[in-house]
DNA sequence: ATATTATTTAGAATAGTTCTTGATAAAAAT
DNA sequence: ATTTTTATCAAGAACTATTCTAAATAATAT
């Protein structure tokens, strides 16, 4: 039979008693489906197309419920605005100085960043960040370019 | 001949044009001095105690000159304060959850970390930057005889 | 000496993020 | 089913690390 009065949202459970609600249900699809990394204002803008009466104050809930609950991660380059992640794989991050964009860059062997370095005996790892700051190979080359004429 | 008159700093060039000014002498050696990479606020405490008609404002620059020189680093863990760091050789960030230090790791291999990706052909790299977050050997040691209580 | 440039300082301004409050809604308990 | 509890949302205020502004000072170049 048709359900004439259907809930929106699946009752999905995110751990510490966090619901998965329509607010985090948008803001979790509009971060899957973008692979630029945008920060939460810019999550904000994408979400309002499907929810226009959503807050910036949620989005930045919903954003840190999410990467809590282990279903996102935030990424953070310098101090500039956080980003949000939807690859849960381990990786790196390449932000290019002059077109601001940034992107994933896979680690040597596909290992465990975390393998990479000599901690000390009996340190706990709860996360390691790998971050590059440089020029994407499209910015080097249009400024190699420049300098040549 | 001795000099009755001597100036408190010397004539460094910092690249630039930049000087090295009795504030940015004392600032690099107050950091020069620490161990704990402390943030800006931690470097203004500590060299008030040698100048203290000095500025949280003129900190602030003489990190910012001293890191664009390259003389000294600037660490950041997430979106925490920003730390300074004296050690310029290449090494990672462990930052301990429970008593906030953050410590030099090594890297294995001694290596470039930038060895340690799959960088796309042609980017430049500037800089990279790894860090660890989690619980120190003496934290984690801590917690678990807590818990074996 | 004078002009130029860099530096310092105090405080104002900025920006990303978090917090507060009251309202709403879902879940649990009765 | 009603009540109670708990979680959530929204708007805007508040917070905080940092940067900016403007005026004064000091060092270098002319």
């Amino acid at each position: 039979m048709p359900t004439h009065k259907r809930k929106l949202f699946n009752n999905i459970d995110l751990g510490g008693g966090h619901r998965m609600t329509p607010q985090r249900q948008i803001v979790y699809e509009v971060l899957m489906s973008s692979r630029d990394h945008p920060t939460a204002t810019e999550v904000f803008i994408r979400v309002q197309e499907r929810m226009p009466s959503i807050s910036l104050a949620t989005v930045y809930n919903c954003l840190d419920t999410l990467a809590v609950a282990g279903i996102v991660k935030q990424v953070n380059v310098d101090r500039e605005p956080s980003r949000y992640c939807g690859n849960l794989a381990p990786h790196a991050h390449f932000h290019c100085e002059t077109c601001a964009t940034v992107m994933d860059v896979d680690l040597k062997g596909g290992e465990e960043p975390s393998k990479l370095l000599k901690l000390p005996r009996g340190a706990k790892i709860q996360k390691v960040e790998v971050e590059v700051r440089g020029q994407c190979p499209e910015c080097a080359r249009k400024e190699k370019q420049k300098d040549n004429l």
